[in-house]
DNA sequence: TATTGTTATACTCTATAACTATA
DNA sequence: TATAGTTATAGAGTATAACAATA
């Protein structure tokens, strides 16, 4: 993008940004488990990102203090979707990782909220979708930058 | 879109959800004003959009229970961002408007998110900003609908 | 002494139930 | 009796402060 920012840009981040805001909230209600909190869903999907995990950096990662990502990992073990083990080396700090069941309940909820976006994508003609189709891999670099 | 999914259609699909839904969450840390909660900035937008209403319309257009919505009017009004008023026709019935003050906070708001996606937009090659400013209005109609 | 993680406690946000006022 | 909104109270979720264990 030019550092010069031209109308056409400006209204292009505008209609991004409202409409990514828009979408991530009505894509959040679309929830497989009721019983996880958005935080313990995030930090699920971190470790399936990012593999095991101590508890501190878990708690950097999700933007939230050492204390509450106590909790959490309690709650998430509490129900079977990650494992607590001793660190091999420093015997201060703890290994969570993600269990079998956790990885099978994220890929339903990733497959449920694509199939309602996919619905939704059935609003388009064929024109709308082909763009669509050609920023989506660009859309994910953006994301990941 | 067609009803049958194409491998390129799902690939689309799941990289348009995990790119809104990262980029959501980056964006909602773009705050100008910390003391808000995520709701009361919604309900502030959802003002913006639809103009006066009644808090039980605001507390059904939030997916928020109305003693909930009752606290958060009392918050937004006690911080100068909304006016509450008498229904003309049914005593029952309040009227809920934003403040000008409001509306500038709203304009900053987004002006800020939009600063913060446009540097990170920076990161792109001139063929995929525009391949994404194609795409622009269509996700503003996809999350529209 | 610094670092990792936990316990104890308080605050914020939201929900449910019960209430008031008006239709 | 039904509806709009409020008050009172309880439950999640998170934060801060103080603590324990290990480096």
């Amino acid at each position: 993008m030019p550092d010069l920012m031209h109308d056409a840009d400006a209204a292009a981040v505008n209609a991004l940004r409202s409409s990514v805001m828009r979408l991530s909230r009505r894509l959040r209600h679309q929830n497989v488990d009721e019983s996880l909190s958005p935080t313990e869903m995030s930090v699920l999907g971190t470790l399936a990102r990012c593999g095991s995990a101590g508890p501190g950096e878990l708690a950097r990662k999700e933007h939230v203090q050492p204390p509450s990502m106590t909790r959490i990992i309690a709650m998430l073990e509490a129900k079977g979707l990650v494992r607590l083990e001793p660190h091999p080396e420093d015997r201060r700090q703890k290994i969570v990782t993600q269990t079998e069941q956790a990885e099978s309940m994220l890929a339903a909820s990733r497959s449920k909220r694509n199939v309602w976006l996919a619905e939704l994508a059935g609003g388009l003609d064929e024109e709308e979708w082909a763009k669509l189709r050609e920023a989506a891999p660009v859309l994910e670099k953006l994301a990941h930058l």
